[in-house]
DNA sequence: ATGTATGCAAAGAGTTTGCAAATGG
DNA sequence: CCATTTGCAAACTCTTTGCATACAT
């Protein structure tokens, strides 16, 4: 019964340690305590998911803020937003590839795309004397189990 | 001394009225207000930077907001989310063509960028069975004008 | 006339800030 | 040790809601 999509075990805890240290950012409970459950989320979570799944243990909501904010900057998550005015957040695999998604209107399920076409975009912004580039990019849209079911159950995921 | 960027004139008016009509909504002074300050805009505005740009005529805040969410509903502008947590809004042409801008980091700068890849990804959202697609893309960097300052004067444009 | 839209006040929600205490390297 | 980080409380900002009044058609 225990997900084994993310990486829990101690030796990507070991890894995710590195990254911190190596990001310049102390190795604090909090810290690791946020990466890890990043590290098994199946989706980006917001600041009160991410706290949520912190269970009994959880530092305060304040600390995932400032965590997030600190791992946005040093490039370890990627911050979403998907128009509920609720910024989501993913681990960065080291490579620093990073995903897009559909957000369904109706049951807010989200799915990855697996493709990222403004690549070639940034090279020009590039020529065009920007620096520093990135950029977000998600779609919106009614996904098939929806656009079935004129009445869905239960959303898929939120 | 009166800016010629945007459309203000009484033809323009009407045009924007009729749109107005067309969408089922009624025409109010609020509305056609919101209206005239987006068709003048240089780029995406606030509800807020909207409500300033109304002037001591302006209506109340929260009828920019309802304004803005009927706007959206009926497809009279675009909403953008420039990372802030500040909903933007420009208004759409006729033919349904939007934008996507480049954001600058430092003097939040933002250029329209002319161009939009991810038609053809939704494309294939569409074969996988998606419908009432869209999207949203924007690009964050440094300008070249903050790049060359190190030290930015006023910000070009906010 | 009648349903729609507005203004005002207040609430809701996400996020940020100030500061003293705790903690990591 | 000392700079960084945390917790707690409170503030801040954007946005939404309730309801009586005003308005468009």
């Amino acid at each position: 019964m225990t997900s084994d999509k993310g990486s829990q075990n101690s030796a990507d805890s070991q890894r995710r340690q590195e990254r911190l240290r190596h990001s310049g950012l102390r190795n604090t409970r909090p810290r690791r305590h946020v990466l890890q459950v990043l590290a098994v989320a199946e989706q980006p979570l917001s600041s009160r998911e991410i706290h949520s799944r912190m269970g009994a243990e959880a530092c305060d909501l304040v600390t995932v803020y400032r965590c997030l904010a600190d791992f946005e900057r040093v490039g370890l998550v990627q911050r979403h937003e998907f128009g509920d005015s609720n910024a989501r957040f993913e681990l960065n695999d080291q490579t620093g590839h990073h995903r897009h998604y559909v957000v369904c209107r109706v049951c807010h399920g989200k799915e990855p795309m697996d493709v990222c076409p403004p690549h070639w975009l940034e090279e020009e912004l590039r020529a065009r004397g920007y620096s520093d580039i990135s950029h977000s990019m998600e779609f919106f849209a009614v996904c098939p189990h929806c656009r079935d079911d004129s009445h869905p159950g239960a959303p898929q995921r939120q």
